[in-house]
DNA sequence: CTGTATCCAAAGGGATACTG
DNA sequence: CAGTATCCCTTTGGATACAG
């Protein structure tokens, strides 16, 4: 699983010295597998104001189910980028913190979230565009 | 960071409860539903390189089918990321470019993919940890 | 070369029930 | 309150075949 083997030993080096930057192990698909789904992203971000209880994250992540939201915060602490701190009360209260790991991540979203909230509205327009265009060659 | 679909306090029971910052609708979340997928910040990357035939962008992603390939081309086509040329020879000749909106994306992507490259090792480590952890725990 | 269509297996994720 | 387990439907995406 580790160091791909998208050159054979003893190979040359490639032409495209990019070649092995799109291999199945390279960082940046191995993050995408990590927050590209439906709600890390989001819960980073809710993070980011500052530690949260299980129950005040379920309620502000619209549409989430308990079963999600457990599973996401357990590959996000499993990743180290949040923490988790179980309160032994009755019932229990457990918060999540972000990590400095995850705090550099999220920072690092910082820009394609501004990119998304100032450039989405263009790209659903675009999108209505493309299909109505579409129609009409129908 | 905000998307302004705040809390409406005094309306606790709205029918559709989505008084929340993370709305179904929220930029975040239509940009991950859009980029979250396997391949496309990969070809933005590539493309981020200049004009590349579908050809060249088949052999530079490790694991892409064919399928793959043309139906995320597609969607970013669509998105207004990129556009697609053919030029008419035979057999066809087709070039995809990023649009100034794709090259955008791109940069604003551009740390994310950083963050990705020195901090995705560490992540694994973690994850080792936490792995080796539970393995105690039973 | 650059696609589209179809079939199918695997993964994602919601609803529900149950536990400490 | 904070989870885990199960069932099951939906979506994703690979393999293959076919076409302009």
């Amino acid at each position: 699983m580790q160091d791909g083997t998208f050159f054979s030993p003893g190979h040359p080096e490639e032409t495209t010295p990019r070649g092995n930057v799109f291999a199945r192990d390279c960082p940046t698909r191995k993050l995408l597998d990590r927050i590209g789904d439906t709600w890390s992203v989001l819960i980073l971000r809710l993070l980011g104001d500052g530690p949260q209880r299980f129950s005040v994250l379920k309620r502000a992540v619209d549409g989430i189910s308990q079963k999600m939201l457990s599973q996401t915060l357990r590959s996000l602490e499993r990743d180290g980028l949040v923490t988790r701190h179980a309160e032994p009360t009755v019932p229990v209260s457990v918060t999540y913190t972000l990590t400095p790991l995850g705090r550099e991540l999220l920072d690092a979203l910082g820009f394609l979230i501004d990119w998304a909230e100032t450039r989405m509205a263009t790209v659903g327009a675009n999108q209505r565009r493309y299909d109505a265009r579409r129609l009409e060659e129908i």
